[in-house]
DNA sequence: CTGTTAGCGCTTTCAT
DNA sequence: ATGAAAGCGCTAACAG
C-alpha cells in the first residue's frame, strides 16, 4: 500500500503519448483500427506508466461487467463445490469472473442475495439447486439466469439438470437383479424438490416390482450425520429390515453405514447401501460404495456453456438439458463387484 | 428479460420528485442532512418506480467496490470451503460482498488470478494457502492482503494461520502415551511449506522421543487416492510398520485406512492413523479418526475480521494470528476413546 | 486512422 | 437543507 496512490489512468497516457484518450482506448480493445506505429507508442508508454484500464470505468460505460455470479445453498457439499468448480473454470476460459454466492440455507442463515447481484454488478446469474429462489426471481427480469438441479420455479430461465429417472431405473434395475427387493430410502433435505425426486424413485421401484413402503421413505439433512441419525432410528424399530438402503448423497450413506456397522450388522450382507454423487470418498468407505454416479463438474461446465450462449444471444428459446446417471457399482451392495482397475486415479477433467 | 431494459437512475427519481440528484444521493447514503419530508417523498417515489442505486457507478464515484476477494487453491476441499464460508459470512454481515477465486492449483491449471483482482474491482484480497503468490504479491501493492495458512512470501501482509507447532507437541504427547512410537507422516502437496511443517514435526517428534525414520516421510496431495497409493507403497516395502501413520488430512487418511484395511492389517491394533482437520466426515470412518481439530470455519473468520481492520485503517502495523488446535481422540489410535455422546450434531457456528 | 464530444450513474464540493 | 456542476475512468458515436 506505498506508492501508487495515484492511480495511472487512460488520460496520462493519452497526454503522455500526444494522442486522445479515445486512441489509447482503442488500442487496448482488440479489433480497434488504430496505426500500427501510434499502437506501440502508446503500448510502450502504457506499460512504462503502469497503467492497465480500470474495469469499472469500464464496466460502467458499456454496462456489462463480464462475470457472472453463481449462487449455491452450501459450498461445503463436495458435490456443488465440484459443480461451481466447473463452472468456474469454463466461464473464466472466456474471460469471464465469477463470483460465487453461498446463501448458507444448510445453516439456516438465508443471507440475503440482493446486494451483491443486484444492477449491474453481475451479468447473468447461474443458481445451483434453487438457493434463493425468490430473490432469483426477481432478478430474473433483469438479466439472464440458468438453473442447476431444480427447475426454475415461477420464472424464466435456462435449465440444466440431471436425468435422475433414467438413474433410478438403473438402480433398481441393479437392485433387483441382486435380489434387492425391500428398499429403504434415505432422501435430502424435506423440500418440494426431494419430494418429487422420491416419489419418482418409489413409482419407479414399485413398477419394477420392488418393495418401497412409506415407513421407509427418510429424510435427511445431507450430512453424514443426518444419515447416521435415520439409519440408527430405522435400525431401532422392532421390523424387519430393508435388504437395501439408497441415500440421497455419499454423506449421508457414509453416516448410514457407520450407524449400520455399529449396530452389528454386515454390509451388504445383511442391509445393502447405495450412495449417490460418486464423490470422491465412495471408493475409500469400508465397504466401498455402490453409487450414482454422474459428473457434477460437467454439470457446471455446461450451465456456463449455456449461460455463455445466453449471454450472446438474449433472445434465444429456453432451453433444457438433463446427463445421464450411471450405477457405480462397488461393494456395498454385492460383493463381487470390486476391481482392483477400480483403484486409479481421481476422474477429472 | 423482459420490461426492465430501462434502468430507473437516480436522474429519473429526482425528476419525479422535483428535487436534485444529490438530494436523491443524500438521502439514500445515511448520515447525511436531508429533510425529513423530502426525504420520505424521495423514499416514496423510489419505491415507487422501483429504483436502486447502482453498485458500479456508486464504486466508480468512492473508487470502493465493497468486495473483497478470497483467492483459494481448491474448492474441492471440505477444509478450504469451510474457510470460505467463516470468510464469506462474516464480511457479508459487514455488508461486503466477497468473490471467490478459485485457482485450482490442485489440478495443475493456476488459472490466472489478475483479472478478477485487479484494480478498483475488489477492496482486499484474502489469500488463502499462498494460492496465486506471484500476482498476490504484486496486488499487495495496491491494496491490502490477508494471508491464511501460509505466510506472506515477499511481500507485506496480514497473517491468520494455525499453530501447528502446538498441535503437534499434543499430538505427539498423546501418540507417546499411547505407545506409538514409530511414526510414518504422509504430507500434503510437496511444497515448501509442507516441507516446513514437516520438519517442524519430525523435529518435535524426535524431541519427545519418538522416531520418525526419513524414509517414512511421505508426500501425497490431499486426495483420499493418493493417501491410498502412499499407504500402499509402505505396506509393499519389506521393512518393519510403523506404528502410526499421521496424515496432512482427513481425505489422506481416508485413503491409507482403507490401504490398510485392503492388506488385512487392523486399525489401529496393528497400525493407527491419525488424521487433520476434524472434517466432516471423520466421526463416520471405521474405525473413527483420531485427528487434529480446529476450527477453518473462524480461521477464515478471523482473517475477515482482521481484513475489516485494515480497511479502515491502511496505516496499522501488520498483525499475525494463530489459532490453537486440540487433538480429537478417537478409534484410529485407541480402541477406548470412542464415546457415545460423541455422535451429536456437527459443529457449526 | 484519429480527435472531439457526450455520456454511463453516482458522489461531492461549493454555493445559496 | 438543497441545488448546480464537476468529476470518477472509460467507451462510443460522429466528424474529419
Amino acid at each position: 500500500m506505498s506508492p501508487l496512490n495515484k492511480r495511472v489512468t487512460i488520460k496520462d497516457v493519452a497526454k503522455e503519448a500526444g494522442v486522445a484518450k479515445s486512441t489509447v482506448s482503442r488500442t487496448f480493445n482488440a479489433g480497434e483500427s488504430v496505426s500500427p506505429v501510434t499502437k506501440e507508442k502508446v503500448l510502450r508508454i502504457a506499460t512504462q506508466l503502469g497503467y492497465s484500464p480500470n474495469p469499472l470505468a469500464q464496466a460502467l460505460s458499456v454496462s456489462s461487467t463480464k462475470t457472472v455470479a453463481i449462487v449455491i445453498p452450501n459450498m461445503e457439499s463436495i458435490h456443488i463445490s465440484q459443480v461451481t468448480r466447473g463452472v468456474i473454470n469454463t466461464l473464466s476460459k472466456h474471460g469471464y469472473s465469477v463470483i460465487t454466492v453461498d446463501t448458507s440455507e444448510n445453516f439456516g442463515m438465508q443471507t440475503s442475495v440482493h446486494k451483491p447481484l443486484a444492477n449491474q454488478l453481475v451479468d447473468g446469474i447461474i443458481n445451483c439447486y434453487a438457493s434463493a429462489n425468490d430473490e432469483i426471481k426477481q432478478l430474473s427480469l433483469m438479466k439472464p439466469v440458468v438453473c442447476i438441479g431444480d427447475k426454475p420455479d415461477g420464472y424464466e430461465a435456462d435449465y440444466v439438470g440431471i436425468d435422475y429417472e433414467q438413474g433410478y431405473h438403473r438402480l433398481c434395475h441393479y437392485l433387483k437383479e441382486k435380489n434387492k427387493n425391500n428398499i429403504c430410502l434415505i432422501n435430502g433435505q424435506r423440500d418440494r424438490y426431494a419430494v418429487g425426486r422420491s416419489e419418482d424413485f418409489q413409482r419407479i421401484a414399485r413398477s419394477l416390482g420392488l418393495s418401497m413402503v412409506d415407513e421407509w421413505v427418510l429424510y435427511a439433512n445431507w450430512t453424514p450425520y443426518s444419515g447416521y441419525q435415520a439409519m440408527q432410528e430405522l435400525l431401532c424399530r422392532e421390523e424387519k429390515k430393508p435388504d437395501v438402503v439408497v441415500c440421497a448423497s455419499d454423506m449421508v450413506a457414509l453416516g448410514a453405514l457407520k450407524a449400520i456397522n455399529n449396530a452389528g450388522y454386515r454390509v451388504p450382507e445383511d442391509i445393502a447401501i447405495c450412495g449417490m454423487d460418486d464423490s470422491m470418498i465412495s471408493k475409500y468407505t469400508i465397504p466401498s460404495l455402490t453409487t450414482l454416479k454422474f459428473s457434477p463438474y460437467r454439470l457446471g461446465k455446461k450451465a456456463a456453456e449455456v449461460m455463455l450462449e445466453r449471454l450472446k444471444n438474449k433472445d434465444l428459446v429456453r432451453t433444457e438439458h438433463v446427463m445421464s446417471v450411471d450405477v457405480e457399482k462397488r461393494n456395498s451392495v454385492s460383493r463381487d463387484e470390486d476391481h482392483l482397475e477400480q483403484w486409479k486415479g481421481e476422474n477429472d477433467e
